[in-house]
DNA sequence: TCCCGTTGAGCGAACGTTCGCTCACGGGGG
DNA sequence: CCCCCGTGAGCGAACGTTCGCTCAACGGGA
């Protein structure tokens, strides 16, 4: 193993030609060969088992077919399949994806960045929250090499796509008031994040079309289920007669429905729980999980599909790319009266 | 943007050196040159905004600096959560990751690691069941680059690190046992897969231990929730009398608990649930789940640890590198009588 | 005064490609 | 019979580095 690999060279000398006559009809180009040299050339290259080097390759040609992917963590199953869009959707195009995961620090996401950049990547998905406001990243994204993100990029010049933050919150919001819901808390990520706070918005705004009265208070957590649970049971003592609970994530939604449960609370007769996402289990809770789907696979070809663009030269669209939302109803929300019924004790 | 990207020839001639020079003062090495040429040099790369050329820099050293990761779907929370552990293991190391997915075709598996070979990876580490029987990429990971595997390399030559299946099935199926439980079923992955008859077949050694009339029955699924509770229904259907389930994974666990819950049986007091993995969420289910914790994180990090060992020429362990893997008891397995109570009924 | 060792910097070659240009050789049309 | 053009293949340069060797200058010890 690691034996060395033949060059081109070794394959011309097999096959008795030059060694850029070999390049020619080993690159694919339909370039001007005789037919029984290029099999002498196509036999010596098998014979020899020739790999060719795309490292030299893509120095002379100016471009490593390669894509680079900085994504906050993979912990986030949603981002998980968001990379996973983005990695099928690039290999269709022939490009390799190297992909970057961000824990914490603060230098890190330069560093990583700058990292791709040394290698030359024809272009970069930003798919990190926690990028949102360093301007060092942004200016990195804007000066040396095409991008797209998936959240915002300080001063701009980086073309967006995702979904609608806002949309995702409003939809849920709706719903929640449809079905009668007049007391609805909302357990939010981490409220630093623009994605965050733009969902809180979106919410307030329908909020503020049912008066204010109908907001139960907001409980900031972690994107985990046991962060949520702790949020979700604050939520319940600051406010025990909360009627609905907007989640950000279902993963996080999994914590709140336990914690619901052990506070004797009964989803959804006496709180009705939405969430986003729509992951594989979430139809499988029990409750089933009323969630906002959001398209994670096809967001990550889009990105990758705008990211080529952009690399061909393509001007930055001026407005973000959107791909559709959509409110996937289930046991969670099927609130059958919209008078609450009495509860009901279990043993 | 798209900036063309200065090279150390330019940064060179502006600092008034030759381009060697240069590069031995950028490139880090400790060598001999004048403290003020030095800084000259540094002041114009800074003003150039000069970033070193990996690919060239690649070629000459022969070395990429880049292993290549090639993964079943990271639509597996458990796999993301493997891949992310590489990844950050390996960025200490100063290496980056090229990842690629890998969905059903044939034929994938040995383009995408030929792929990995052209661009020149210092290494390949393997993590994809679909693998285990494809003696094409068997046959290139021997030949061409080191790597490691998470699953059987046909023919081996490859060094294996993960887990043992074998253990994983005996703590579950020990821990089933102790519970008194006597018609155990079990939902497993796609029996095709070596994880999964190894974990069968350590289930089957320790069930014959207590009479064979202790297996229920086993019902394959395809590591999704919803696969997991038709072959929990089946199961049912086929044996009702089954006091306990086995299952293959966390994410197929909710399938399995859903159904269970259809059809009327109370975990864990009807029947137990065990499953393995032990994700974020395990913890948070109703009934919580006991489950069989995998070290995916530092399995991760084992393979890139093993897979540059390999690297510098270090010679194939005999053995597979084995990590711990743990019984997690909680509520789904929580049997507080040997003796299954009479079932209750709940409204 | 001579010689040698050390320090600082330059130089050439190599890494494995791609790409455009040149060139030799025939054959066919005027 | 000559010329021109098409075909097939070679050749040189370039891509941006790294690395080892050479070389000039200088200074100090014998």
């Amino acid at each position: 193993m690691a034996r060395r690999y033949v060059s081109l060279k070794e394959v011309a000398s097999r096959a008795g030609v030059s060694f850029q006559t070999a390049s020619k009809v080993l690159n694919g180009g339909s370039v001007r060969v005789a037919p029984d040299t290029a099999a002498r050339i196509a036999a010596a290259a098998r014979e020899l088992g020739y790999s060719p080097n795309s490292v030299a390759r893509s120095l002379v040609r100016r471009s490593t077919m390669t894509i680079g992917l900085v994504a906050g963590s993979l912990h986030d199953p949603a981002l998980a399949e968001f990379v996973l869009g983005a990695e099928l959707a690039a290999r269709q195009h022939g490009l390799s994806v190297l992909v970057s995961n961000l824990t914490d620090s603060a230098q890190e996401g330069a560093d990583v960045v700058e990292a791709l950049i040394e290698r030359r990547v024809d272009g970069i998905i930003a798919a990190a929250p926690q990028l949102e406001e360093d301007v060092q990243v942004a200016d990195l994204l804007r000066r040396f090499v095409p991008a797209v993100s998936l959240h915002h990029v300080e001063g701009g010049g980086v073309p967006l796509v995702g979904s609608s933050h806002r949309e995702v919150a409003v939809l849920a919001l709706r719903h929640l008031l449809e079905l009668g819901c007049r007391r609805i808390a909302t357990v939010a990520g981490p409220t630093g994040r623009r994605v965050v706070r733009s969902r809180l918005r979106g919410a307030a705004e329908v909020i503020a079309t049912s008066g204010s009265e109908v907001d139960a208070g907001i409980a900031e957590a972690d994107w985990t289920p046991g962060g949520a649970a702790r949020a979700a049971t604050e939520l319940i003592a600051r406010e025990p007669g909360i009627d609905a609970v907007f989640v950000h994530s279902d993963l996080m939604a999994v914590g709140v429905l336990d914690a619901l449960h052990r506070l004797g609370r009964r989803v959804p007769d006496d709180v009705a729980v939405v969430s986003c996402d729509d992951l594989a289990f979430a139809a499988y809770l029990r409750p089933s999980l009323s969630t906002i789907r959001l398209p994670f696979l096809d967001t990550g070809a889009a990105a990758v599909e705008l990211l080529l663009r952009r690399v061909g030269g393509e001007p930055v669209p001026a407005d973000p790319v959107l791909l559709p939302v959509e409110l996937v109803r289930r046991d969670s929300s099927a609130r059958l009266l919209a008078i609450r019924p009495s509860r009901k004790e279990c043993p």
